[in-house]
DNA sequence: GAAGATACAGACAGGTCTGTCTGATGTCTA
DNA sequence: TAGACATCAGACAGACCTGTCTGTATCTTC
């Protein structure tokens, strides 16, 4: 609920409703809506996070897999109840330092771990650089398709990722052996 | 106000003390807090698309201006109320097809036309295309400095765009000749 | 100076919100 | 069987919200 309508438009009344619980219950178990609020986005967090990697185990390649998220990210877009980003819905409507930074925070240095692991298997030359070039491009890939209405932002995205990686792996060996180089502006 | 705290935290009596005018005058002006509130967003997308134009117009070749967005972008990351774009925010606080619908579509449609415009002087073989790749890359980068308060995401967008437009105008004219070639997977 | 329009401060209505509390109804363990 | 415990439905308090209304003051225009 919370996903689909936006928080603060979701009372508790409703959310006890649709639970099926008492409220009395409902508080005992999170102590506020912020803890409902956190708990929520904890959730999806490690949803999210481990439809990425089952999604990524898919593929051979470190490219491949790199791609794959972009993939995975795609099909989300087409999906029904599509609406962006939680995280990025929930901190537009909680205040600064509210109870959605902290699972937000989580879940995008777990993205840009997974990002950067990959990026380095397949041999950037700067693999935290290339890392968050790509985390770059999948928010805006997801708020590009909920803003317009538009799913084929999700194929764009891939396609631009495309022309990264190689950019980042050119004169690369792309054996996976990794190179320390640093500061490649 | 409604940029600082976020739309629904801010509540009409808090307006009319700011504003220094009776809540009768607000309403017989607005009509509605929903009113109000597209008025705001109105004003917001005036504002920045005349500020991008301006910025834009200061640079030379097209490329520069295109690239210029970027840095117009990356110098508001650095201001001191930065709170991410005006129209993410809001719609992510209001409901889909809510007052902030109308104003965030018209601003996304002005931006893309201006990148569109840029892209075709450029020279890009598809230059639609280059304007939906360099609007995601936008997106991205306003959505990263916001949440991983990180300002530096505009240089990062800047220096993206700069491969994906070579990329663009690879094989094709510098000149500023604009060719119709479509198709461009 | 008079009249009409406009803005003012602020009370008010009606609704919604979170969070607490009360008492009844199971359910599990000893 | 008896007692401890959790959950239930729902009333309630207190705060906040939007939007309307009342009466007063100020300003413009004839």
């Amino acid at each position: 609920m919370f996903y689909a309508e936006g928080i603060h438009t979701v009372g508790i009344d409703r959310v006890i409703e649709r639970a099926g619980v008492a409220k009395a219950t409902l508080y005992s178990a999170f102590g506020s809506k912020d803890g409902l609020i956190e708990a929520y986005l904890d959730r999806r967090r490690q949803t999210l996070t481990e439809r990425l990697t089952r999604q990524v185990a898919k593929y051979e390649t470190p490219r491949d897999r790199l791609l794959g998220v972009f993939e995975s990210l795609a099909k989300s877009f087409a999906l029904p109840g599509f609406r962006g980003c939680p995280f990025i819905n929930a901190s537009a409507e909680e205040p600064v330092g509210g109870a959605a930074q902290e699972p937000s925070d989580a879940f995008r240095v777990a993205l840009r771990a997974l990002l950067a692991g990959l990026a380095e298997e397949a041999g950037a030359a700067d693999p935290e650089r290339l890392a968050r070039q790509l985390a770059l491009l999948y928010d805006g890939a997801i708020v590009g398709a909920r803003m317009d209405r538009d799913p084929a932002a999700g194929a764009a995205a891939r396609e631009m990722a495309a022309v990264l990686i190689d950019a980042a792996v050119t004169g690369q060996r792309r054996s996976g052996a990794r190179r320390k180089v640093r500061g490649a502006a």
